[in-house]
DNA sequence: ACGCTGACGACAG
DNA sequence: GCTGTCGCCAGCG
């Protein structure tokens, strides 16, 4: 499998149906995509996203529910910072479990 | 063809 | 909870 227009379409399509308050894993997004085992490649995407993009991609974490950033880099503090503004608490660069959207209702 | 690289993930210590 | 290893899959030099 390559990354073609059809995986982007189905990836973007994913992160879009992440609700405002919840957040979800790369490997979660891929899977809801149809396209199980590619979360590297979710990842890969977002890093494309131009700056202005409308998806809301701050509410794509790992499966741990780290943000993917390092700690201390800007990119990390903005991603926080808007998952904050959205009312997802974030403490040590990282969010709750309790948060993550349900696989089933999605 | 080969090795390295990722906004990753699961698991063993 | 944290670090180290592997497994993962496409893209690139």
């Amino acid at each position: 499998m390559a990354i073609t227009t059809q995986f982007r379409q189905s990836v973007y399509l994913a992160v879009h149906s992440v609700a405002a308050g919840q957040v979800a894993g790369y490997g979660q997004i891929a899977a809801i995509a149809g396209y199980p085992g590619y979360a590297r490649h979710v990842g890969k995407l977002m890093s494309q996203l131009p700056n202005d993009t409308e998806l809301p991609w701050h509410r794509i974490l790992r499966s741990d529910g780290k943000i993917a950033f390092d700690a201390q880099s800007t990119a990390a503090a903005r991603q926080s910072q808007r998952l904050i503004d959205e009312g997802v608490a974030v403490t040590n660069n990282r969010v709750p479990k309790r948060y993550f959207i349900d696989p089933i209702t999605s």
